[in-house]
DNA sequence: CTACCTGTAAACAACC
DNA sequence: AGGTTGTTTACAGGTA
C-alpha cells in the first residue's frame, strides 16, 4: 500500500480534514474513492483541525490522521464494520457503497479474500470497537478473526504484523498490567489509541485517563 | 528516481 | 521447554 500521510506532508495543509484521514485510512479499500464520489457522505466535523505546527512529529510511525475524529467509528465506522462483518444482518438491504462496487469485499462471501485494510486500520477499528477503547493483544487478534475470517486460515505471520504495528506506531499506547487490570478488569496489558500533539500524549477516547 | 508507508519475516528477550 | 508477547531490524513492493 502506498503512503498514507500525503496531506500532512503538503506544506499547504496546516489542518487536516476528517475526510482526508478517512481517505488515507481506507485508501486501499476504495473508501477514498467513495468519499470523493459519494456526495451524500459527509464525514466532515467542525473544529477538528490541528494547530499549525502540530505536525512537527512527523515520524514514520505518526498516525495522527487516524484520530482527527474522536468518534471515528461512530461517525462512519459502524457502516464500515457492518459492511465487512461476517455477522452482518443478512436482511440488511442497505445498498452497497460505491467503494464496494469498485472493490467488493464481503467477509462472509469472501472469507478467503484478504481485507484491503492496513493492519493499522484493523487495530484501530478493533480498539475503537471495544467498550473501553483498549484491548489486549489477544483480543485484537480475536476481533480481527471475528470480523475478517480470512485471517483464520492465513499464515500466522499476520499476528507478528499486528504486534509489529502496535510496537512501531506511536499512536498505539500500551497500558500497563496494573492499570488495565483496574480499569479493564482484565489481567493483561492492553492497548489504547493515542495521538501526540506538541509532545503531549492525549487520549482521544478517554480524556480522563491522561496519566498513563 | 526518491521518499515514504506498508507488509512480512526474522531475531531476540522477557514472561508465563 | 514451549508458547506468547513485545521490540527491533531488514527488506521488498507500491504509490505519490
Amino acid at each position: 500500500m502506498g503512503p498514507v500521510m500525503p496531506a500532512s506532508k503538503k506544506p499547504e495543509s496546516s489542518g487536516i480534514s476528517v475526510s482526508s484521514g478517512l481517505s488515507q485510512c481506507y485508501r486501499g479499500s476504495g473508501f477514498s474513492k467513495a468519499l470523493q464520489e459519494d456526495d451524500d457522505l459527509d464525514f466532515s466535523l467542525p473544529d477538528i483541525r490541528l494547530e499549525e505546527g502540530t505536525m512537527e512529529d512527523e515520524e514514520l510511525t505518526n498516525l495522527n490522521w487516524l484520530h482527527e475524529s474522536k468518534n471515528l467509528l461512530k461517525s462512519f465506522g459502524e457502516s464500515v464494520l457492518r459492511s465487512v462483518s461476517p455477522v452482518q444482518d443478512l436482511d440488511d438491504d442497505t445498498p452497497p457503497s460505491p467503494a464496494h462496487s469498485d472493490m467488493p469485499y464481503d467477509a462472509r462471501q469472501n472469507p478467503n479474500c484478504k481485507p484491503h485494510y492496513s493492519f493499522s486500520c484493523l487495530i484501530f477499528m478493533a480498539i475503537e470497537d471495544s467498550p473501553t477503547k483498549r484491548l489486549p493483544v489477544k483480543y485484537i487478534y480475536n476481533w480481527i478473526l471475528e470480523h475478517f475470517p480470512y485471517f483464520a486460515n492465513a499464515p500466522t505471520g499476520w499476528k507478528n504484523s499486528v504486534r509489529h504495528n502496535l510496537s512501531l506506531n506511536k499512536c498505539f499506547k500500551k497500558v500497563d498490567k496494573e492499570r488495565s487490570q483496574v480499569r479493564l478488569l482484565c489481567l493483561e496489558p492492553a492497548y489504547c489509541i493515542f495521538f501526540s500533539t506538541k509532545n503531549e500524549l492525549i487520549s482521544t477516547t478517554c480524556p480522563a485517563q491522561h496519566d498513563f
